[in-house]
DNA sequence: CGTGTTATCGTCAAGACGACGATAAGAAAG
DNA sequence: CTTTCTTATCGTCGTCTTGACGATAACACG
């Protein structure tokens, strides 16, 4: 049986959430878009095949990437070759372009509410993967202090809730945002410095605290 | 490369929470305590897989249990015939006990704690699947209803509590927990009977209702 | 210097939570 | 039969969190 690992890159631009896909350079699905991916190698653990594949097909290699594993995925008839697909998700910040290699023939960015809108874009069972992905993403910004990994390393209050906004596609109020954010212990810490950048009055900077769990969680709409 | 499901089948009895192990038949780890599991056949889906592995080796094969994938495990050094399993985590009701089959010499019930304390007591990487697995269970308690798979088809609000300290090793206030039970939209709903079988003044037996998530979540103290 | 924009701090009412008192309804003991 | 014990269920109270939204601060720009 092969075993490859398949990608669900996500970073957030202009207050939407976009996913990294590439054009398949071999078969099967040729030509058609698909999320990056690749066969693990024999004495490679899963997810150094992901962060491998990611550099490859992608050439992201950042050091501030949050890379996890999302799933398996194992029906017989997902690709006719008899592959199960260990899938990871991975959180970028608004970064450089991708560029194509490996078997991918281009790579570029696309919004992640028009594929989901069209499960039939995606090579294999690649949209499922996908929407997998996306709902752990949303999942995990409730629990967790991931909405930083879309950061750049130093943000504003203003910038972290524009991810939120974009990954949940919802509206947050900012005065009550800002509340639960600086008073939730550990989420985010002071720098110091204060940007501008946003317009408006200076905003205060903040990094990633140490938190790895937010205690309470943020919550939904 | 070889792909396996193993399992973590939990279950509560007498206020502890019990993982099933068996004792391996065949080599590596022979004789040694395991989690059951065994190879993936090549036309067979992953959840398939787990679900004939639990009824060939612990002779489990109810109805009423509740089987997800947990993660996937791919260290080149995790088994010398280069395997790499899908864990599964199965929850079933306090039922009868298993009978070892397939390539188990034996399926009994043990106690998390001790497991998770002793970390060389099971073959493999299978320690820190069981920790992972447990953790699962513990975090799916919060938001989910998944407490009910722990119990019989009707259940007392009491008993239910009882999986909850048996899972989260806490004490909960009996009549808070009550409150936030019958309050939470979806969670339980009444089948109109009652039972003393815990003893004490008779209590309305519940059965799981339609919701999914639990809204708002139960809180681990 | 006004105006626009975003940041940050407050206020207030509604709801949720933890601690815990009180009553209810059965079984078992005397 | 009465007392006691056990668990179930309902209520109260003070505290904390949340959502809606007012008010002020501090910059850029024309």
């Amino acid at each position: 049986m092969l075993v490859a690992v398949d990608l669900v890159v996500l970073t957030v631009r202009n207050d939407r959430l976009l996913i990294l896909t590439i054009d398949r350079g071999v078969d099967p699905f040729r030509g058609q878009a698909a999320l990056p991916g690749g066969f693990v190698r024999p004495d490679e653990d899963l997810l150094d095949a992901a962060e491998r594949e990611l550099s490859e097909e992608t050439g992201l290699s950042e050091l501030r990437v949050h890379l996890e594993q999302l799933a398996t995925y194992g029906h017989p008839d997902r690709d006719p070759r008899r592959v199960i697909s260990i899938a990871h998700l991975a959180l970028v910040p608004d970064a450089a372009d991708p560029t194509a290699g490996g078997d991918a023939a281009a790579a570029r960015w696309t919004a992640v509410g028009d594929l989901l809108d069209d499960p039939g874009r995606l090579a294999f069972d690649h949209h499922r993967i996908l929407s997998d992905g996306v709902e752990r993403a949303r999942a995990k910004l409730e629990y967790s202090p991931l909405a930083t990994a879309f950061c750049s390393e130093a943000f504003t209050i203003g910038e972290l809730r524009q991810v939120y906004e974009a990954v949940w596609d919802t509206e947050i109020d900012p005065r009550n945002f800002h509340r639960k954010v600086s008073k939730t212990p550990g989420f985010v810490v002071e720098t110091g410095a204060t940007t501008t950048r946003q317009g408006g009055r200076p905003a205060k900077l903040y990094r990633r605290g140490p938190a790895e769990l937010l205690h309470p969680p943020m919550l939904r709409p």
